[in-house]
DNA sequence: CGGCCTGTTGATCTGTTTCAATTTGGGTGG
DNA sequence: CCACCCAAATTGAAACAGATCAACAGGCCG
């Protein structure tokens, strides 16, 4: 399990796929070149880890492709995935001085990375970025309050729809059109996510298939055959 | 199950208790004045709603004393909390058109109340109050990815010690002192906010005490005896 | 070609829930 | 002041969802 990056690029923003979408999108072109001079270009291979839990948090990244796992473990190793990053999403929000989560990739990823010293300085500087920066967190915290619903109160059938449901939403699998769903993690990343175990999940997927809800074209994919049903068995929205 | 305000006052923030730990805590004299020119404060008795899962999030709350429940409901009724608020903290950091949870009183509370829009232009001329604000809402964060892992991994026992080490921290009890923790909600809403029923808390509870780890003088309050216990249990710093 | 990791499926086990009384305690009205 | 009333808490027995233990299949890489 070797970590490190594959690949720093310098000056990464000019051709950024999801200035406009990320936080970076509050900036005006003097203040892009302000926050271009103080970020790298990474890339990591699956299951490269990005920081740890407990790390000195140094840096705040941009995710601009791929998907990140955010873990947090007990002392006995039971780990708990606090959250799916994908492309566009913010990462490392948080005043304080270490992180309090892993970061992993779960497929090739690339992020951008911010020192954070030099970021604060320029939030100082540009309340439009804090504001977007707020916005972020507002919704960061709104997500984390339904999956406490589904950790808390949901069966597991539930539970599989609602994750479903959100990576239909959130992930951008490319192949994301006709109800076809890109699933970059592994069951076990799936049960660490909704309090399940491994086994659980996949039980859950082989029923829901049976039932006709979904189809399981390989592990990595589902395509969603009655997303009426998928919908009223997540419960809520999530 | 009665609703609205006890008692309202206007100018509160000149004999405000928790001025300096609250967000308001960032703001001179004069910018206080400007606070203090939009704010009422509010009584609710014990189980009086303060606004519902839906409603137009017209208003941000501080709360000055009490305890005040967060819950989500699912379509079915099961209900999760989540999260408990006292004295000085922040409630309804949302970006959004509609409160995403219901706030409800959990002992007589009385609460600061802005209105949204006026409380958004302050933040417009005060960068240093949206500084407070994101650390408030980075602070939540972690707050509720603790809870995460709380739900997903682990057991009703460490559930339950975890959630009586965060009240014993948080809880702004006068009694705090010696290891006596008030615990002002009921068996039910602690069941609601740590994903269990009503009887699996109360037997824990009652597991916990014959083992001596703590004792139950009331059912509202609980006396640490083994606090070294209590911590590996609860197993993290949560 | 062989080994390994991921996923699936089966059989059993167990922590927690569910259902059902019973007890406790605080508030109220006589 | 006391007796009653009701909600909250506790305790017990039975049921169940999901975990655990175990075996096996398939795909990928060396």
């Amino acid at each position: 399990m070797a970590t490190g990056p594959l690949v720093e690029r310098r000056n990464p923003c000019y051709d950024c796929d999801i200035r406009d979408t990320a936080v970076c999108g509050a900036l005006k072109p003097a203040e892009l070149d302000r926050l271009n001079a103080m970020v790298t270009a990474i890339d990591f291979g699956p299951e490269e880890t990005i920081f740890y839990e407990g790390d000195p948090a140094s840096h705040l990244y941009n995710v601009t492709s791929g998907c990140v796992r955010l873990s947090k473990l007990l002392p006995d190793g039971r780990r708990q995935i606090t959250g799916f990053l994908f492309s566009g999403d913010f990462l490392g929000l948080a005043y304080i001085e270490s992180y309090a989560f892993t970061a992993e990739a779960v497929t090739r990823v690339t992020v951008c990375r911010f020192p954070r010293d030099r970021f604060q300085a320029l939030l100082d500087d540009l309340p439009e970025l804090e504001r977007r920066l707020l916005g972020v967190a507002s919704n960061e915290l709104a997500t984390a309050q339904d999956q406490i619903l589904l950790l808390g109160r949901k069966s597991a059938k539930e539970k599989v729809a609602s994750f479903l449901l959100s990576l239909a939403r959130r992930g951008h699998g490319r192949r994301g059109g006709g109800g076809l769903i890109d699933v970059p993690m592994t069951r076990h990343d799936i049960a660490d996510y909704i309090g399940l175990t491994t086994e659980t999940v996949s039980r859950t997927f082989t029923k829901l298939a049976g039932e006709g809800v979904i189809d399981l074209p390989t592990p990595q994919q589902v395509a969603v055959r009655d997303s009426e049903t998928l919908a009223e068995l997540a419960g809520d929205l999530g």
